[in-house]
RNA sequence: GCCCCGUUCGUCUAGCCAGGCCUAGGACACAAGGUUUUCAUCCUUGCGACAGGGGUUCGAAUCCCCUACGGGGUGCCA
């Protein structure tokens, strides 16, 4: 396939939504693989519905996902401008055009769409009124998913508002033909309308490009029926974003709604994605957003990064909780960081689970609480321990493992005995990062002053 | 109503176009067990689907038809 260029043609009109990047990524992906551009396109036709905030957010949003584009607002190309409120006069010449050919006519101060064929009315159940119909020839859309579709308009529709905006139908087809977009990958949502767009093409002479159209995601069924809407729960990249997922998995897990690498690997970066697209492996049927699978390819970027990384990450979301300042301990951070990495699946649980790690003022589990200090001895333990812990010359994992086995083979028991009522005491829970690590972690001052605390408020 | 598209484990999917290798594979979730008895990690095992009915065929998840169900469209929204 040579000159490919595919289009992404968003209209900002809210929040961007997921299915709206799974198009702007399969685009990309399609592009990239191709060798081709990759063209963004905004389409800001309604004046009414389009704000710049949105406009932000989406080109915020495409950023963060890595998705770059070739040409579009910020990088203009030979086909610009890329913003359709400024692309007026084409549409205007366009409109004109279709007029010379008779292929237009106005009504109510609309501009309408001539279709070619006999006309007829009939009465409309749905519009509940007699409407003139046209019988046409069928159309056939030429769609890479689901070949062949055969469609046929019946009415002629507008292609210029009585307010002088031209219509959705027709700015896409004309930007189409002048940016000569050769695939046009969307979602399903516009298989039926593309009958409108392919019968344009061919009134204005023009080759119609490839279809692809995706499978719509679908609402969870407990949230209702029909397509995710923006209102649903992980419909919105930004929230991905503000819970500090990471974009990588993101765009792996949106990638995986509606495409299959065909074998057993899911875990798959950008790259990966690029050499192994395929528009052809694109699912029909729709899917449905399973947020556990989006942790789970979460926690797998989470657990391959480089600590370096995870510690700069993980920055972020700890002192917006205030539990760090810029100045904090790096090297101390940093050890922290590394019992954390393997253990949780998403930046947005770090604070709760990390706590202890940077303050006195953690939260202490009842449930724990109960389950560890209220069971008889438990205090003993904590009592006897906190000497030997208190002897220890060289606060490492080796020494603290010794002091444990020391007494516990002085009484004939495990050492696991002490472990879940020292991590409480040190931590306020029962789960957490793994234990002699932790303690070595924590610093011999923190766990004595937390057991000598502990001791006090449970004796 | 009419038109178009779809339907494999609870979920994402492999297999379908080129029918036998499918006693239908993987992943997530869930359950049980294990990991020198923290644990939200890790490992093992288990659970679990071809929407239904007809046909074609020696043979159908795969091809055809019907039904059911789901989705989309039917806007001077995109």
């Amino acid at each position: 396939m040579d000159n490919v260029r595919a289009r992404f043609a968003p209209s900002p009109t809210g929040s961007t939504h997921i299915g709206t990047a799974r198009t702007a990524l399969f685009n990309w992906l399609f592009a990239r693989k191709t060798g081709g551009a990759f063209v963004l396109r905004i389409e800001d036709t309604d004046k009414e519905r389009n704000t710049q905030e949105a406009l932000e957010e989406l080109v915020d949003g495409l950023k963060w996902l890595g998705l770059d584009w070739d040409e579009g607002p910020g990088k203009e190309g030979p086909f610009g401008p890329y913003f359709q409120s400024q692309r007026g006069e084409l549409y205007q010449s366009h409109i004109q055009i279709l007029k010379d050919k008779g292929r237009a006519y106005e009504k109510d101060g609309a501009v309408y769409f001539k279709l070619l064929g006999e006309r007829y009315t009939e009465f409309d159940s749905y519009h509940d009124a007699e409407v003139e119909k046209v019988k046409t020839e069928p159309v056939i859309i030429d769609d890479l998913i689901r070949g062949q579709v055969t469609r046929k308009e019946e009415r002629d529709f507008v292609i210029q508002r009585s307010n002088g905006d031209p219509s959705f139908h027709f700015v896409n087809v004309v930007d189409d033909i002048a940016m000569k977009i050769t695939h046009v990958i969307r979602g399903e949502d516009h298989l039926s309308n593309t009958s409108k767009h392919v019968e344009l093409f061919k009134a204005f002479e023009a080759t119609p490009p490839k279809f692809a159209h995706l499978p719509m995601i679908l609402k969870d069924p407990k949230e209702g029926k029909g397509k995710m809407s923006k209102r649903d729960k992980g419909a919105l990249i930004s929230e991905y974003r503000d819970r500090n997922f990471l974009p990588e998995a993101v765009v792996n897990f949106i990638a995986l709604l509606g495409w299959s690498p065909k074998d057993d690997q899911e875990t798959l970066p950008l790259d990966s994605l690029i050499s192994r697209f395929n528009l052809d492996d694109v699912q029909k049927g729709g899917a449905r957003f399973d947020e556990k699978k989006m942790s789970h390819l979460n926690f797998e970027y989470m657990k391959s990064m480089p600590l370096s990384q995870y510690v700069k990450t993980a920055k972020v979301s700890l002192s917006n909780t205030g539990l760090i300042e810029p100045s904090s301990d790096e090297s101390y951070l940093e050890s922290a960081m590394k019992l954390c990495q393997e253990k949780i699946d998403s930046f947005e649980n770090l604070p709760g689970f990390a706590a202890f790690f940077f303050t006195d003022d953690y939260e202490i589990s009842e449930k724990a609480e109960k389950k560890v200090m209220k069971k008889d001895g438990a205090v003993e333990r904590l009592a006897e321990i906190a000497p030997r812990l208190s002897g220890i010359q060289s606060w490492d994992e080796s020494s603290i493992d010794s002091a444990f086995n020391q007494i516990a083979e002085e009484q004939g028991i495990k050492p696991f005995a002490w472990y879940p009522i020292v991590r409480f005491a040190v931590s306020g829970t029962n789960s957490g990062p793994d234990f002699l690590p932790m303690i070595e972690t924590l610093g011999k001052e923190r766990v004595l002053k937390r057991i000598e605390n502990a001791l006090a408020k449970y004796s």
